[in-house]
DNA sequence: CGTTCAATTGACTATCGTCAACTGGCGTGG
DNA sequence: CCACGCCAGTTGACGATAGTCAATTGAACG
């Protein structure tokens, strides 16, 4: 995906943007560069000078404990400015980890701090961004601390299958999502032994399919309740095409 | 305490504001208002108008599921600005509630984001207090995942303490946190059984007592051990006076 | 073909939840 | 003044969910 592509795409998600505005993004002094599978991009407890706009890839944020453990804290995809925090808390309270390779487009914090002063309508626009990010940290800290392992699953689906929807990463009922089960394991807070079997549940039930670097729905309406997901937290502008008042999508 | 110093500490505490500035968030039209233990001040699901500034006492957000279960996301005392999201994600994704009876000022949402844009010292500073919230979302995220009740709630007291702390609401090496074990329990994810004994296991260690809607800390350094705790995803300004490298507190 | 890494399975253990009973303080009202 | 109820805290017994350990399968890749 290009820059233009990316930057407008995201920001149609979940709020408006002038042609101007987005020219005016694209005219920062960006670098792009490129990771590979398991590079840690930016690392806890480095200070970091610049943000960085995922372009194509998939990247994942995560704390490691003094015992080796690691909890993922977020899944990004093209579009995403994973570490966007870092433009007003510079000291990074965790990583940034290349989930597969991925090419990305770094924007200096100075120039970029400059424009949302001077565009306060891209200022408001990552703010929004920002607060979006930590709604969906709020959502699973509720999944985490009250809801079994099979519920908690199907509801990281049901995000990023919508999150993915709503930028156009969706075909169908299909979306690459190149996670092994031990990540997903990390993301959950759960043993990889455990969160293969509560996949095999799902699986079972004919919800999901989960393969292949690629998790498919097969029953939305179900996986949905399973999961009591509610889009709001999201923020999102437009609902999603398969929300429950919609027909299912083909399967 | 007054609007004045709430303000001044709270930004005191993250970061740098010139006395034009809190004269400018002073001169906003705010309304004061009180809320009773127990009121849902801003309730999940409705669209927030203005933010509330907490003046006096504790308020705490939350996500209710259908069968009942709760889960607490965060702890707010004098001096936050619990549902500052609302300026730009205003439909409410969870509850703020009152924990106990509190002052409280209303800035309506209009002006507040006006002065943002002509002042973006103050945005970046409001700003900045979001992403600290999100990073203590991290942290809980983290928390639930990887470690055990008793870590995880030696955890959730180190926080509060420094927190408090950092905004001189720490007497010596106690600190008013009027919560009851059941709220400690919704918090961390837990039944309030296992709570109960999590608590003693602190307090059978001689690490905390917690009664009386008092936090006291008997034995920092073990207890932040205990907690593997690192406050730099708090992002503030001065390091606690109590830390590592200082002198234990007078117990 | 070996090697490697992800996925899978079985057996056992540990942490945590549920249910139910009981305590103790505290305020209210007879 | 005392009886009562209420609520937070506490305890024991038991069950459920999830972790650990260890072995095996299977696909991808050189």
């Amino acid at each position: 995906m290009n820059l233009t592509d990316a930057l407008r795409r995201k920001f149609d998600s979940i709020g408006e943007l002038s042609e101007k505005a987005v020219a005016e993004l694209e005219s920062l002094p960006l670098v792009e560069t490129a990771a590979r599978r398991g590079d840690e991009v930016v690392s806890e407890g480095s200070r970091a000078t610049s943000c960085c706009l995922l372009l194509e890839g998939y990247m994942h944020r995560e704390k490691v404990f003094l015992n080796g453990s690691r909890q993922i804290l977020a899944f990004h995809f093209a579009g995403d400015i994973p570490d966007l925090q870092s433009l007003h808390t510079p000291t990074m309270d965790h990583s940034l980890v290349a989930t597969t390779d991925c090419r990305i487009a770094l924007i200096p914090h100075e120039p970029l701090k400059e424009l949302t002063h001077r565009s306060p309508a891209i200022g408001d626009l990552l703010w929004r961004d920002s607060l979006i990010d930590a709604a969906i940290f709020r959502t699973w800290i509720a999944m985490m601390g009250r809801k079994p392992a099979v519920d908690h699953l199907a509801h990281v689906f049901c995000e990023a299958f919508v999150r993915m929807a709503a930028v156009g990463l969706v075909d169908g009922n299909r979306a690459r999502l190149p996670l092994t089960q031990e990540q997903l394991a990390d993301a959950l807070g759960l043993s990889s032994v455990h969160a293969n079997r509560s996949l095999q549940e799902l699986r079972d039930a004919a919800l999901v399919r989960f393969d292949g670097g690629y998790l498919t729905v097969l029953d939305w309406s179900h996986l949905r309740d399973r999961a009591e997901f509610n889009p709001t937290y999201l923020h999102l502008r437009h609902r999603p095409d398969f929300d429950p008042e919609r027909p299912i999508p083909p399967s």
